[in-house]
DNA sequence: CTATTTTTTGACCATGCGGTCAGAAAATGA
DNA sequence: TCATTTTCTGACCGCATGGTCAAAAAATAG
């Protein structure tokens, strides 16, 4: 049996292994997005892929470790997509757009992972009844944008205000895409990014 | 046994039913707050009323029908709180502001009622899976924010926007009170209030 | 081919859930 | 006072859950 978080000793996983823990943390992913944490049972996500049961309690120490590689496949993935962009901007007002077009960007392409992140968010619990993603699961996102903010303060490009609050109130917005998308499953994504960009434009900038 | 959700016939609610489903409600948001909805059961709402399970299944049809009083508890407090002040207000400008402070004023002054509504928010399903809460269920305030912003537009005071995207980013912002409420019990509402205040007044207004 | 290890199965378990119900207790009314 | 209705209790039910396990099957090695 395997199932720790870090291979030990000497060998890694085996080529099964890999692959089940795959497409196991793949289909949690979709059975979560699309009947939502509390009904995503291990036997509907066995099912699912195809497979027993029990074969998932034997690649996972249970269902907490699951829930959490699906968390972590869909931080990674995220900042790895939207750090590149930001990173190769210079001007502080092209990062901050940068960030808020690659994020929503993100976002299109990986309709589910997000769905089942936010819906884990909430339900994903101690046993005593403590949330296990709190404010501080998205304090690094949060504090990148502060940091485009302070320095966009610092160069002169931008005007006084709450670095937090504003870094808040961009994640917010940014987040807020799905409220849109769940009515609208055809939403222009692009023109509600150019849309978001526009107005945090206008709201950081420093001229008059 | 009464459990219906308009009293039939000719008599209203007796007294002590009324007083019953008022503290069930009141029980059932403490302890959603305190623990989460899914951790919520019948037996731990009773416990806290200091009354027996079945008296919850007397006064109501169910589970879903209590939940579904402590939603309209919230949104009935809320656009009863806000709605007044944002309507003394004559400008689209001093609206937007008025509803941002009164709105963040409400979530401070009803923590319990705010936090159980977000967490049912995400946890409140049908059978199948489906949310019961969706997009639609914010629709309203939506509705309201965009209403204030067309006004302002068309009364000359504010710039061309997304009337719709920019809503929907108030009340996200608006929203985000709670991110900072988590990590910071003691934050300064007033001031994160006066910080969004300003920033859409600068995002939406048309002056150069 | 045989022996050993890894992987999978499907039945099984304890737990906690929402909900029910017969009967006790309390309130009400004549 | 006594009869009737309302309210409440606590045991109970069926169900779905996450998790376990002995044994079968498949992969791997000698």
């Amino acid at each position: 049996m395997r199932s720790e978080n870090e291979p030990v000793g000497q060998e890694g996983r085996s080529f099964i292994e890999t692959a089940r823990r795959a497409q196991i943390v793949a289909c949690a992913i979709e059975v979560i997005a699309e009947v939502g944490y509390a009904q995503a049972s291990l036997a509907l996500i066995a099912k699912r892929a195809g497979i027993s049961k029990g074969v998932i309690s034997y690649h996972f120490k249970g269902k907490d470790e699951l829930i959490q590689q699906v968390v972590d496949e869909a931080f990674t993935l995220g900042d790895a997509f939207t750090r590149p962009r930001v990173e190769a901007q210079t001007t502080a007002a092209a990062m901050l757009g940068a960030y808020i077009e690659s994020t929503v960007e993100f976002y299109r392409t990986h309709r589910a992972h997000m769905i089942a992140l936010s819906d884990i968010w909430s339900a994903f619990r101690h046993t005593d009844g403590r949330p296990r993603l709190d404010m501080s699961a998205n304090e690094p996102e949060v504090s990148s944008v502060e940091e485009i903010l302070r320095f966009g303060q610092l160069a002169g490009e931008f005007r006084e205000f709450s670095t937090r609050v504003m870094a808040v109130t961009v994640k917010q917005a940014v987040d807020g895409v799905f409220i849109q998308l769940a009515a609208h499953p055809d939403l222009d994504f692009d023109a509600y990014a150019r849309e978001l960009v526009t107005t945090f434009d206008i709201a950081t900038r420093k001229e008059r």
